[in-house]
Parts: C-alpha cells; sequence; structure tokens
DNA sequence: AAAACTACCTGAGTGC
DNA sequence: TGCACTCAGGTAGTTT
C-alpha cells in the first residue's frame, strides 16, 4: 500500500485532529508489528502532539517528552475516528486524545512499527543513514549522478535504496523511469547523465502529482476520509502488462528485480 | 563495498 | 464451497 504519497496524504489527513491535542490513553491491541511494540510506547500518555513530520515514510509525532514514530508497512492506514467506535479486525494501536477522538493504526499484514523515541529522531538508527528527501533540495542530478556512479544494480533497485533517495516504491520507481525513457534493467552506473537528471525530474513530478491527488489507491488504501484516492487512473505502466503504452502502444512488459515486479515499455524505454 | 537474498504477515484473486 | 496456489504498496537484516 502505501507508498510516499499515501503517507503524505495519511499525515495531512490526521494532522488537524491530533496536532495540539494531548494524550489520554495508548492502547496496543496486538503489539506483533514489524517489531514488537514496547511498553515505552505508553511514555506518549499525557503528552501534548506538538508537531507531525515524515521523513522517508516514517511519519514522525513529536512531544517535549519524546517521539512517536509510525510506519504503515505495505497494508497499513491510520484513521481518526470517536474513541466509542468498534474495533476493528488489524487495528493494533489506538490512541486517545483529549476530546474523545482516537487515531488508529490498522494493518492486516503487521508489517508496519510503532516506536518510542526519546532524543532527536534523526539520530535514531532507522532514520540517520537515511539519503535526502525525493522533494527536498538535497535531490539533484548531481546527487543522483554520484550515487550511480561505477554501480552495475539495475537502476531501479538504485532508485529504491533509501540510502540513495527516500520514498521511491515499487509503483513510482517503474512509472518514474518510463517518464524519463530509461530502461529499468540498466546499470545505473551505464545510464547517461542527462538521463539521470530527466529521472530526478521524473521522481519529483510523478510523486508531487500522486501527492496533489491523495495519493494512489490500491486494494486496502483509504484516506482520512475514507474515500480512494484517484491516480491509479493515471498510472502510465504500472499493473498495465499486455495493456498498450499509452505513448507508442507497444504492450507493456511485466519482469522481476528483486522479487519484485517492475513494468515498462520497450520501446519507450531503451 | 556492493549485490543478492531472506524474513516478516494476511487477504484477494485464480484455477481446479 | 473448498483447497492449493500466486501475488501484493516495504525494508531491515543476513549472506554471498
Amino acid at each position: 500500500m502505501p507508498e510516499l504519497p499515501e503517507v503524505e496524504t495519511a499525515l495531512r489527513g490526521v494532522s488537524p485532529y491530533v496536532l495540539g491535542k494531548r494524550v489520554r490513553e495508548v492502547i496496543v491491541r496486538d503489539k506483533r508489528l514489524r517489531w514488537p511494540v514496547l511498553d515505552t510506547i505508553h511514555e506518549l500518555e499525557g503528552c501534548r502532539i506538538e508537531t507531525g513530520t515524515r521523513r522517508a515514510k516514517y511519519l514522525l509525532f513529536g512531544t517535549a517528552k519524546g517521539t512517536l514514530l509510525l510506519h504503515l508497512g505495505m497494508s497499513g492506514n491510520l484513521r481518526v475516528l470517536p474513541a466509542e467506535t468498534p474495533f476493528k479486525k488489524h487495528d493494533h494501536l489506538a490512541i486517545t486524545l483529549e476530546g474523545g477522538k482516537q487515531l488508529r493504526l490498522h494493518d492486516p499484514r503487521r508489517f508496519g512499527a510503532a516506536l518510542w523515541i526519546e532524543g532527536d529522531p534523526m539520530d535514531h538508527p532507522l532514520l540517520k543513514d537515511l539519503g535526502p528527501e525525493p522533494l527536498g533540495d538535497g535531490f539533484t542530478a548531481e546527487h543522483l549522478q554520484a550515487a550511480c556512479k561505477g554501480k552495475t544494480a539495475a537502476i531501479k533497485q538504485v532508485i529504491m535504496d533509501a540510502h540513495v533517495v527516500v520514498g521511491v516504491g515499487n509503483i513510482y520507481a517503474s512509472e518514474a523511469l518510463f517518464m524519463a525513457g530509461i530502461n529499468p534493467r540498466q546499470a545505473a552506473g551505464k545510464v547517461t547523465k542527462p538521463k539521470l537528471g530527466k529521472l530526478v525530474k521524473a521522481i519529483r513530478e510523478v510523486l508531487a502529482a500522486s501527492i496533489e491527488m491523495g495519493g494512489t489507491t490500491l486494494r486496502d488504501f483509504l484516506n482520512e476520509s475514507g474515500e480512494p484516492g484517484y491516480f491509479k487512473l493515471t498510472l502510465r505502466v504500472y499493473d498495465r502488462a499486455g495493456e498498450p503504452c499509452r505513448v507508442c502502444k507497444t504492450p507493456i512488459k511485466r519482469i522481476v528485480q528483486g522479487q519484485r515486479s517492475t513494468f515498462f515499455c520497450p520501446t519507450c524505454q531503451k
């Protein structure tokens, strides 16, 4: 599910309801997420949530005492509901706020995470070695060129490596490579400089456009108001194997790279 | 150092 | 209806 646009959409959706609110109670209904949810999560109780930010696909809710880090994994979503709303299966974490609302983490596959961090969250092992934000100033053509230099790994694998740039998931990796006219199997070190420049631009554009539209929806993602996003309607190659390329009509191909599906147009992406 | 692979988990869809 | 199978948006951690 959540690629970066969905995570950003979730953050924007819940922020108005949680920012400035004090946490009454943290309810752990199932601690078996990617890592066991520790009892330290209850340190959040009594704290006022002062900030809501995102780093890569991690959500950070800051208080004076520490930071709540959430990750939505493959199948997670956040909802804000009246605290008395019956729990659904897979509602693993619930944070009751002053005023009677509750922030809930729902995650069928349980690849998500919930951690309590004291001190600067950017020093946390999960965050300290991450590459630049794709929509930030640090993600430049020069940066990507330096990261690709001499690499034999496929360009798709490289742009999905969080040490190179964060937030480029499986859908948008395929989409951006199509937009830049790059074959996903090409060795990163062999992609020309101008193409890498185009790729930076494509990654920024596709992510920004999807955030604008409220995130792509596949399967179980619902945005904060319960309405699905509509970006899937405009996907260029992802999940379109056998269908005609929107530019040249060549059938879109599906291959497997690093145990993940890749979609591309053999004509437009040389 | 870099690349390849493993592990974690449920649910939807397909074919018989 | 049921069973067996494949596939799915992520990524830390391990092995080669």
